[in-house]
DNA sequence: TTTCGTTATATCCGATTGACAATAACGCAC
DNA sequence: GTGCGTTATTGTCAATCGGATATAACGAAA
């Protein structure tokens, strides 16, 4: 059964799709951008340049960043970012929805014996 | 204002998006794979790997290319190629749609003042 | 049988990508 | 002020991607 996989053309320039909201999404469950790059198999500095990237396309920042302390720091998301991954999420739920019946169809068409 | 850009994961493997479909749009209007990579500032090289890949996706053809012949041949969709291309802008038509109000409602959120 | 523009295919090479590694800065707990 | 683990930043390198190029095969029309 095809899925969709979505992504979301912002303003005048910045992509945002799956993976960065999962990036995201995994930095609010672990709070740190180190630990959430790990969790995805990604190295540190693609999941730094990507949240980079997230707080340079939007000018509010999405992650919020802090260095030192007694365990080194730290990233969390911002209201913004919290709201950008609902957001993403809620878009998702109702493309696929809207989908649903075009996707059916198209599988169906694959399968039918070949008419061509 | 942001816009979707949707694709779509085929059954075990392949995926398709705004670039293939455009590209067996160009195939249809044009008649040649060579032309369609062209007008789209593709390599020919490129763009017959997609429709190598399309092809293989598919248990059956989607473009079907005729060598030779006084103008050399040329390549046009099959059956299940314009089948492909309607549900895919018809999937994307549906998502647009199902999508406006959340797009816009992550716009303005972008566009408050800072909260956070 | 020659011509023609396409499909088909391989080779070369520069650009891009992203991993790996190293290093500095940071600031709270101890 | 020392230790710690994170954020921040840079350099190097291998792999991959895709463009440019070259060449063969093809077959209908002239």
């Amino acid at each position: 059964m095809p899925s969709l996989s979505l992504r979301i053309n912002l303003d005048p320039e910045g992509r945002i799709g799956p993976g960065k909201v999962e990036l995201l999404e995994q930095i609010a469950a672990r709070g740190s951008i180190a630990a959430a790059g790990r969790s995805m198999g990604m190295s540190y500095r693609r999941a730094w340049e990507l949240v980079e990237e997230l707080n340079g396309v939007f000018g509010k920042a999405v992650v919020a960043r802090q260095t030192g302390g007694r365990h080194g720091g730290g990233a969390t998301l911002t209201p913004l970012g919290f709201a950008l991954v609902a957001r993403f999420r809620a878009v998702e739920r109702a493309a696929a929805q809207a989908a649903e019946v075009h996707l059916a169809a198209l599988q169906s068409e694959v399968d039918l014996p070949a008419d061509n």
